[in-house]
DNA sequence: ACCTTTAAGTAACATTTATCACAAATACAA
DNA sequence: TTGTATTTGTGATAAATGTTACTTAAAGGT
């Protein structure tokens, strides 16, 4: 059943080979909604391949605050994961499963082994970094020229696409948590939108235009 | 001499072999400060080894924001460079020397061709990678979780740590633009900051204790 | 020394975001 | 159904940032 799911999901980018040893060497794990999937402080001894479900990595600042950078899907790997597994960085980031989630752990080694004698393994860490490059320079994006309502929109606009449906399961709170601001601040924005006609509120749910 | 700074630069990473290849194959450019060393629109064909001075790496966005992302000093690269070169990205960046700089351009061919067969240059690469990468995070904090004066200081901060000198030549147009914001709100703060002796303000120039 | 240009200071006001306090609405369990 | 907990709505107010318009100061050229 793995297997089968990292042939599905990996085979457009990892060779053959490579996915049957991802798949003796790799530990697989399932995560519930909302289990905090990485915690970081001191360097990772794994990194994770997604395998279904979905994924936010998080930023936290040493004050607990906390910003959502982005999401990842099946099929895709954090960045982050390698840059603290390789590296001295001192970043802190968490990764929470947006909804129930399934990877594949695999040990630092390997992932230096490959990198090396691997080209499809060197391939996707190389696309790996690019695709997250490109998506931190869109967070970068969103809060030094966006203003909290179009951040708002396009953070629900973004979610209706990542669970494909127009009506999202969430709480205002959460959202706050997400983009960093607070409760009142996104209840407020989001009667906004509503009155302009974009989105239609009910409790713990919202439905998007 | 070229040859020289590069060794210098760069031999605690890259092999022997690969900086006489770099010498060979690579294009050596001089630029003069505030000269732009890249617009990106459309993916590049060479990719930029910082041998001399400071560049400074900006994103733009489609309605003419900008903003400062970091600094690249001797003996580094732009990984956006690599992002751009290798991909489908539609970022907009632009570098732009902070003071007079020499680079070695390297097509976008050999940068392929390395990553496959010499172990030096993908440990760059992927030093690359992370660095900025964390940079990237850093850039993310500043926006999400601090406030304008706070960032002010920083940018001050970092300058004269840049320059290795407590006497920064700025206009506060510039830093304004650096930090995506309007001038009086920056002279303002200026203001506040000198208040409590954290600096001192003369026309163009400002010290930093 | 005077004029011109550029940079910086500042007051007044607008907008955006943050914060507090509490009321109203909804869901959920007993 | 009733009571309780949770979520959402909203007014009042503060703080941070943005904007406009104008003044003052400094630098540089003649």
């Amino acid at each position: 059943m793995t297997k089968q799911l990292l042939q599905e999901k990996y085979n457009h980018i990892l060779d053959e080979k490579l996915i049957k040893e991802i798949f003796e060497i790799g530990t697989f794990k399932t995560f519930k909604k909302d289990d905090i999937i990485i915690d970081i402080n001191q360097p990772l001894q794994h990194i994770p391949l997604l395998l279904t479900g979905h994924i936010k990595i998080l930023r936290e600042d040493n004050e607990g605050n906390e910003l959502l950078i982005y999401f990842l899907e099946a099929g895709e790997t954090c960045t982050m994961s390698l840059t603290c597994c390789l590296g001295t960085t001192k970043s802190k980031i968490r990764a929470v499963a947006e909804e129930d989630s399934s990877l594949v752990m695999i040990p630092v080694e390997n992932m230096q082994k490959w990198f090396n004698n691997n080209d499809s393994w060197r391939n996707f860490i190389l696309e790996a970094y690019q695709t997250r490059f490109d998506e931190m320079l869109e967070t970068i994006d969103n809060l030094a020229f966006m203003k909290m309502d179009e951040r708002l929109y396009k953070y629900l606009y973004n979610k209706t696409i990542l669970h494909n449906s127009k009506i999202i399961i969430v709480k205002h709170q959460d959202i706050a948590i997400d983009l960093h601001t607070s409760r009142v601040v996104i209840s407020r924005l989001l009667k906004q939108l509503e009155n302009k006609n974009k989105i239609k509120l009910s409790r713990n749910k919202i439905e998007v235009f």
